[in-house]
This record gives C-alpha cells, sequence and structure tokens, in this order.
DNA sequence: CAGCGATAGTACCCAATGGGAACTATAGGC
DNA sequence: GCCTATAGTTCCCATTGGGTACTATCGCTG
C-alpha cells in the first residue's frame, strides 16, 4: 500500500483516518490507559497492586491494557524471576510526558461532576 | 439501590468503580467524543459537516457519539424542520469546559507521535 | 511428603460495542 | 416523474470488552 511509505509528508493530526495519531488518540483516550498511566504516576508498580487501584479491571483486560501501553513504548514491564512471581510495571519517560494531559482530563472530571445532568 | 442515594458523600475519584466519576472519564475518554467535541469548538455545525471533519466515522457511530454528548450535557441538538433536514450540534457551556483538557490530549499526540516507537 | 497460599497471568466463553453498507423520508428542481 | 440532498435508521457481522475459572511455581505448614 503507498498509504505507509509517505505519511510524514502529510500534515499530522488526529482528524485524518491514516495519521498514525488516530491510533495513538485512540490508545490514550481510553477509560482504562488513563486510569493506568495515572496510577504509575506513583512509581513503579506491580501487577497486583495496579489491579487494586484501578477498581472494578477484570485481570485479562488490565494485562491488555498494560501490554498495549508497553508494545506503544509508554510503560516498562520488569520481571523478576521470583516464585511468587513478580513484575513491576513502570513509567517511561514518553509515558510520563503522557500522564500530563491525562492528569488534566482526570482531574476536570472529578471537579466538574457535580455538573453533569446525568450524575444529580 | 442504595448507592445511587448517598454517593455525594463518596471521595470524588475516577478510581472509583461506583463513583459517577468513572461513567465520564469513560465518555471523555473516548475517541470518537474528543474529535466531535474538538471539532465543535469551532462552531455549530451540521452532521455532515461534522461526519466529514471525523474521517473514517460511520454515520451510525456519529450519531451513537453526538446522542451520548447530548444525553450527558456537553452539545445541544438543533433540529429545523426544513427539507432536506438540517440539523446542528453545538457545545454547551459544560461542553466547551470539556474541550479543554480533551484539547491538550489531542495537541500532546500531534505534537509527540514522533517519538511513538510503533509510528516510525 | 501432601496439600496450601501467593502472584501474574492465560483460556474460555459470552455480551456489548464498533463499524460498514444499504435503506428511508421529504420536497424542490429538472 | 425522477433525481438530489440531508440526517439519520436498520441490519448484519467482526472486533473488542469483560468475567470466571484455571494454571504454573515454589516455599511453607502440618
Amino acid at each position: 500500500m503507498t498509504t505507509t511509505a509517505h505519511v510524514c509528508d502529510d500534515p499530522k493530526s488526529v482528524y485524518l483516518a491514516a495519521c498514525p495519531c488516530r491510533d495513538m488518540l485512540d490508545l490514550l483516550a481510553n477509560k482504562w490507559s488513563a486510569l493506568a498511566l495515572g496510577a504509575l504516576e506513583d512509581g513503579p508498580q506491580r501487577f497486583g497492586a495496579l489491579r487494586a487501584r484501578l477498581q472494578g479491571v477484570s485481570p485479562k483486560v488490565l494485562t491488555q491494557t498494560l501490554r498495549r501501553l508497553e508494545d506503544h513504548g509508554l510503560v516498562d514491564r520488569e520481571i523478576y524471576p521470583e516464585v511468587p512471581p513478580r513484575v513491576e510495571y513502570s513509567l517511561t519517560p514518553l509515558g510520563e510526558d503522557a500522564c500530563r494531559p491525562l492528569a488534566h482530563l482526570r482531574t476536570w472530571v472529578e471537579e466538574n461532576i457535580e455538573r453533569f445532568p446525568a450524575s444529580r
């Protein structure tokens, strides 16, 4: 396909379906991604700790979310060869930077929740 | 159920599964919601115009997205009784405010897209 | 030495959602 | 009488989301 070849010539915009920005927005504009990255702002954490903080997340979905973030270079996954297993997740520099807009979003929601008609 | 009654006593956090913040985050942390609200920042627009700006969106999904935003008080939907039909979508004050964190997220993605390994 | 517990998942299954193509109603213009 | 334009809706299917149950491993306990 010719689409993958000269993407760099295109203006980068999340509004263009073929732009990689679209995929990144899809990754970050996601409930569990936003929560997982926010939790990792406090420092490296184990799978079980993340699962406890992200109330309501199932282990499968948490694994999917973390793997996707890892694949895109937002989190690191370190496996310690111990028994029982220990795996620590942490933010990469890119992940730390991505946390800022996501933190804005989370705090905006919490500060403005009263204004939403559905929540009254 | 007792959960709806004294929600206001709970600390508001997107990390609590039962908090209404969680639903709002789910609404806003969504690709199409973020794009639709961003498009409406330029002023009221018709369905067809939004469909053209949000490249790749199907009419069904766009309708779903806009209805959901309308139900939560983020956008207004005005129907003009004309033929062919004309429907204009616009931001409510709450929707305008919600645009700020979403705009940060969109621009952060566009400005940092080169740093993502998957896009190289 | 046979269970038991702890951790980080995976396997399996089902429901919800995402998403596309085709269809609808209406009135003006040709 | 037919074509066009608009804002959807309907139907269908593939993908994803999501929950529950299960697994592997080793130290510890009885």
